[in-house]
DNA sequence: TACGACACATAGTA
DNA sequence: GTACTATGTGTCGT
């Protein structure tokens, strides 16, 4: 799916802007069955970025709301993410957001952060924690276009961590009643200042493939699958991503991009997963270790992706945002799946190519895509990225 | 059947 | 090796 816009947005000289939201899911999601699926209770991270093509720093940006012809001047882009049911785009999910500490901690839902287009300022990934902080806090001004504020500079790309579906799809494992499916979307917010009554418009988004969403534990769903092999130690990593099963990257260039079909055989990886608990041991996984890691600084790993920059390496994001290109082709799967799932589980974490801005070609996906051989790399890393 | 809360297990890190 | 933290998942009650 590509971005739906409610609007236009326009340079104050009148230059058409088009935007592009990028957005990765980083782990919690594997491919059950040919279907994206997560558990309720698992986290997912989810990283978003936009661009805007042509991109013009330090030049006001105008929305004009669709219908209408009245400018309004643009204080900021914001992002956020959403779910909606799959059939009826009205219908909200509510998505929430828990500290380190969950139950413990308070939860709360994602909230908009302010940030800069992907193609303007190199920046690093942030967000990590904090939970709502970004959100508001600083609202800078971006008349210019973005950035003015000095020092602090909002970034490029956040990374809505530890987020979980309020609610689970319904008639999951019913297999005779119609399953539902949700969506993820990734949004964009204009900041309008004080001359509308809301002072933020969403005016694009971006929708993920659809998806289900488990609301029971791992082991009620393994019997079903029958098809599943033994689970072969799968391994996921703890923590970071467990199940993401590397051949869902694959698939899901085409699976969740766009590009359905083909795919064939798909399990859940799980199954293996699930066999033998996280043992990561598994593979090679390797790859991106330790370097990658701590490469990237930030504390907790997942979000940087160093991969990207070197493209080459890492993994392939999943996509399941769609984009436009596929990329690469299907991988091939098939029989072996299993066994690739299996490896695949384990995804890296690395995901979304750091778009940054250097390569920001103007889809997001190209870039990460290069990474010709991405494949084998995958293989070794932890978590699946789905890109939007 | 799905959800919320509690609790335990495991991996990673200090 | 030990303690702590973060996260996945099992279980129970609703």
């Amino acid at each position: 799916m590509s971005v739906q816009t409610s609007g236009s947005l326009q340079y104050e000289n009148g230059t058409p802007i088009k935007v592009d939201i990028t957005g990765t899911v980083d782990k919690g999601f594997f491919l059950a069955e040919g279907e994206w699926t997560c558990y309720r209770r698992n986290y997912m991270t989810c990283a978003c970025s936009y661009s805007l093509h042509p991109h013009y720093p330090g030049t006001i940006v105008h929305f004009i709301p669709q219908g209408s012809s009245q400018p309004y001047q643009v204080y900021g882009l914001y992002m956020s993410i959403s779910a909606v049911v799959a059939d009826n785009d009205q219908q909200t999910i509510e998505l929430v957001q828990h500290t380190p500490k969950r139950d413990k901690g308070p939860t709360s839902k994602p909230e908009k952060v302010l940030l800069l287009p992907k193609n303007s300022v190199p920046s690093h990934h942030v967000g990590m924690y904090n939970d709502n902080s970004t959100a508001s806090g600083a609202r800078a001004v971006y008349q210019d276009g973005y950035g003015g504020q000095g020092g602090g500079q909002p970034p490029t790309e956040h990374t809505f961590e530890r987020i979980q579906f309020k609610q689970a799809t319904q008639n999951n494992g019913k297999r005779r009643a119609a399953q539902q499916y949700y969506h993820l979307m990734v949004e964009l917010w204009a900041d309008l200042g004080s001359s509308t009554a809301d002072k933020f418009v969403k005016i694009a988004y971006r929708k993920s493939e659809k998806m289900i969403v488990r609301g029971r534990s791992p082991g009620h769903y393994q019997s079903e699958k029958r098809r599943s092999h033994s689970g072969g130690p799968g391994g996921s990593s703890g923590t970071l991503g467990s199940y993401g099963a590397l051949g869902i990257s694959d698939f899901s260039h085409s699976g969740l991009l766009g590009g359905s079909s083909t795919y064939n055989g798909s399990y859940d990886p799980r199954g293996s997963v699930y066999g033998t608990p996280r043992s990561h041991d598994v593979s090679a996984e390797n790859t991106m270790t330790s370097e990658d890691d701590k490469s990237m600084g930030h504390n907790k790993s997942y979000l940087y992706y160093p991969g990207s920059m070197y493209d080459s390496s890492q993994s392939r994001p999943l996509e399941m945002f769609a984009s436009r290109n596929d990329h690469e082709s299907p991988p091939a799967q098939s029989s072996t799946d299993t066994k690739v799932k299996s490896e695949y589980d384990i995804t890296p974490r690395v995901f979304q190519p750091p778009l940054g801005d250097s390569r920001r070609p103007p889809g997001p996906f190209e870039a990460k895509t290069t990474s010709g051989g991405y494949y084998p790399t995958i293989l070794s890393s932890p978590s699946t990225s789905l890109t939007l």
